[in-house]
RNA sequence: GGAGGGAUGGCAGAGCGGACGAAUGCACUGGUCUUGAAAACCAGCGGGCCCUCGCGGGUCCCGGGGGUUCGAAUCCCCCUCCCUCCGCCA
């Protein structure tokens, strides 16, 4: 949720906000109700301070004097009713606008849409395809079964199998391994959710279409483990000096893909779930932004270490997302389509999810909200795509990357004869 | 899934229609005392929002949301969670 006294104040913030597409108009009328709740509070609060000291008064007063003096304090009441719809109108009017503003973008996020980023840095050389792709090679290995999953479960849906699901849980390990060595909690998180935390965490209402509904039991399937992770300090006020908090959480993730009918239809680079290990930070204010920067340097450091040439960008403002201020992407080359895609992705929230999960630090100030970032540290089934095409061999073989060898003890899988 | 009992400040725990934002204890912070510490004593010791340059003031919050009442931590309804017993279960 978005800092109302901010968007009133500062024109720069405002300013983000409409660069991240959202209307005008709309932030206007926000904030006009937004002062009109704030002259009526006032108006309400005078009144229910008179009631209160009626109603004092009544409990001191003779019994003689009661009668009318609980009258004199029941028109009062019905004064006070009115007071309170009208607050309870432009309050509810306040709360519905105020969840569809988006975080404003950070100055320093260019403007535009998808092809607008800013690329910062190209990391290693790109390859030319291999004989398959990652789809075929993944069927011709045995690794992704999508004859019966379309079947039983629809498109979008593959059985991992094989090798492929040693190479998975090498994945999971190596990357925990490695984030509890940088400090973070490992997180083994809950994937079904209260509606609550989906809007607390920013994701509704602006990407409920995106979500599954488990509608009996009021609860929703997240799209990933930062919902959960998010969760972990929601209505807490920390100590100060106990930030920051790291956290590494695995889950398997669920994505109704609504709206990509056609897109990345082949293989498993884009299915309805999958498995990922998620880093989230909270931070206070002051360091979020030397946070994002340790996130994203993990984020390279993963993808070097596996040896997969990439580049990384600043996300365009129309790109990134209602909660995110900034965001990195990681965009690995893919050689069967001669072109980066994105693999992981980093994002500072600053206080906008924090304001609505009501994470605060103690300061010597008084309290403040904390920051939350996240950032994928591996997007686990879309790794592996990029795997089957960079260590497929001209002979059908795959060599597993050097750091994954320790956890799943296999070195070169061998093509079936 | 069935039957009961609960949810109060950092923790423990009173209060069960009227001066209660809430006793008391512990913890914590400052002070007195002490060479120092402990003990003892004194004081302080929530959160959100609104108004105010500030001092300060107002309001709301006793799991969450509604209701009854002049007045609700206290009574009623709904929800969530926890505990005990039974059933089921990896």
């Amino acid at each position: 949720m978005i800092d109302l006294r901010k968007l009133r104040e500062d024109d720069e913030y405002k300013a983000g906000a409409i660069r991240k597409g959202a209307d005008a108009a709309v932030i206007e009328e926000l904030l006009a109700s937004e002062a009109s709740r704030r002259s009526v509070q006032t108006e309400l609060e005078q009144l229910q301070a008179q009631a209160n000291a009626a109603s004092k008064e009544i409990g001191r007063a003779d019994p003689a004097e009661r009668e009318a003096k609980i009258a004199a304090a029941g028109e009062l009441k019905s004064q006070l009713k009115d007071k309170e719809a009208a607050y309870a109108e432009v309050a509810g009017k306040v709360d519905e606008l105020v969840l569809t503003i988006p975080n404003p973008a950070a100055p320093q996020v260019p403007d535009g849409g998808e092809e607008d980023f800013e690329l910062i840095e190209v990391v290693g050389d790109t390859i030319d395809a291999p004989p398959m792709d990652h789809a075929t090679y993944g069927e011709y290995m045995g690794w992704i079964e999508t004859d019966h999953a379309v079947q039983n479960m629809g498109s979008r849906f593959a059985y991992l199998m094989g090798a492929a699901v040693q190479l998975e849980f090498a994945l999971v390990q190596w990357t925990m391994t490695k984030l509890v060595g940088h400090g973070f909690t490992p997180v083994v998180a809950p994937v079904l959710v209260r509606e609550e935390m989906m809007v607390d965490a920013g994701f509704f209402p602006t990407d409920r279409h995106q979500v599954y509904t488990v509608s009996e039991d009021g609860l929703f399937l997240s799209g990933t483990s930062e919902v959960a992770l998010a969760g972990l300090h929601r209505g807490d006020l920390l100590d100060a000096g106990t930030t920051p908090l790291r956290y590494a959480g695995f889950s398997s993730c669920f994505r109704r893909e609504a709206g990509t009918y056609g897109k990345d239809t082949r293989g498993i680079f884009r299915v309805h779930q999958f498995d990922k290990v998620e880093m989230f930070s909270f931070t206070d204010a002051e360091s979020s932004w030397d946070e994002l920067e340790m996130l994203r340097g993990i984020e390279q450091e993963i993808l070097g270490d596996l040896q997969l040439p990439y580049r990384l960008i600043r996300v365009a403002a129309g790109d990134l997302g209602a909660p995110a201020a900034m965001k990195y992407d990681c965009e690995v080359w893919l050689p069967s389509e001669g072109a980066y895609r994105e693999l992981t992705s980093t994002s500072n929230y600053l206080d906008y999810s924090a304001r609505r999960l009501k994470t605060r630090i103690r300061g010597e100030n008084g309290n403040e909200l904390a920051h939350t970032l996240n950032g994928t540290a591996c997007a686990v089934g879309r790794t592996l795509v990029f795997l089957m095409e960079h260590c497929q061999q001209a002979d059908g073989s795959f060599v597993v990357p050097e750091v994954l060898r320790p956890f799943c003890g296999l070195d070169v899988i061998l093509p079936p004869s």
